[in-house]
DNA sequence: TTCTATATGTACCGATCAGTTCACTTTTTA
DNA sequence: TAAAAAGTGAACTGATCGGTACATATAGAA
């Protein structure tokens, strides 16, 4: 079974860039790491930038799949669930294998704009907020793409911040602030399924 | 002048390190880009991570230094200034050399938490929302560290997404973000100074 | 069983990594 | 002006970088 060996080995591979970073992780430790021989990985992925980008695309499937799952487990109604997304963070947050978002430390690393990492993190922003978007209108937010940028913005820093301070209970004062700009932009819990 | 020698080192290999990266600029590259030899560039500093977080401390001082005196030229009063923040970043965001926040960048490299780089950026974070605790405090506010610590979460949001979003309107909503917030913290625009 | 595909480890490539050494030149200072 | 300090470029170390070559081992399908 080829195909499953080698969704094995991107698998393993995103942990090992996701703890290791991508420049500091060679492909020498990189095999070891995930078990593969080097002339297997080279007979899946041409170069070590087409496997950063398998993996990308894989936790850009993950981490999107968990989050809405995540929300629609916590909250039923929309406006609900706009909040619950700080209490999937949180819970992302607190586990011991929690470092930060794997697309910004991929940005952080390669920086320049047209660079096809670079770009897939940005993607994955983007479908980010296309998703925030689709929930703040069905909780009836007159700027619907406004309020999921902002909410964008609120959990981008908390991610970085939780990462840096370690411990620290901002992970709970994001979702206090993340009240404040739900009530502001959904007055009076308008929600658009309930008009 | 060694010391300005030294100091001018430092600022250029600053600007290297900011735009290319660290794991990925090598010290060939650097003492070519800055001018300075390999031979001298290791009087000065042991180690390349000495150097590097050399140029993370003078980064620390310059952009709180630059961040308090944009805060201060435009607003006067501190619920103002708190606001003017992201004013502040929005000019820097768009400057065409902005490569967002060397801290997380420095933080995504280097990502154990007693690492000393890892240490410098959590410091440099730390630093600032004590200097927003203190202007929250000066607005009246009653919970300072809170308020502080929600600007702070905006500010690393807009920043990150700024660099991934290229030429959106992040920034104006950033600070629209933060209008909300300090509203929310402040109300009646009570401020200490004038009680 | 035999063929084919895919795996393996190891050795190798040229380039670059961080860091050192050395012979020499420039600048600062007394 | 002469000694001391601090600069230079280039060669060098051993290790590692991304990527390749090759001979061998193992697996599934005919």
């Amino acid at each position: 079974m080829s195909a499953s060996k080698r969704d094995d080995l991107v698998q393993n591979a995103l942990k090992v860039f996701y703890q290791g970073g991508f420049h500091a992780i060679g492909m020498d430790r990189l095999a070891r790491e995930t078990g593969v021989s080097k002339t297997a990985i080279y007979k899946h992925f041409r170069t070590k930038e087409e496997l950063i980008l398998a993996t990308l695309r894989l936790r850009d499937e993950q981490f999107r799949n968990w989050l809405r799952r995540r929300m629609e487990a916590l909250a039923a109604e929309p406006r609900d669930q706009l909040l619950a997304i700080f209490d999937a963070l949180a819970e992302w947050i607190e586990e011991p294998s929690f470092r930060s978002c794997m697309f910004v430390k991929a940005s952080a690393e390669y920086q320049e704009k047209g660079h096809p990492i670079h770009a897939t993190a940005a993607e994955h922003k983007r479908l980010l907020a296309v998703h925030f978007t689709e929930i703040a209108q069905k909780a009836g937010a007159t700027e619907p793409a406004k309020l999921a940028q902002q909410l964008l913005i609120i959990k981008e820093g908390v991610i970085v911040l939780a990462h840096l301070n370690q411990g620290n209970d901002v992970a709970a004062n994001a979702k206090t602030l993340a009240q404040i700009v739900i009530d502001e932009a959904l007055p009076e819990g308008a929600d658009r399924t309930e008009q």
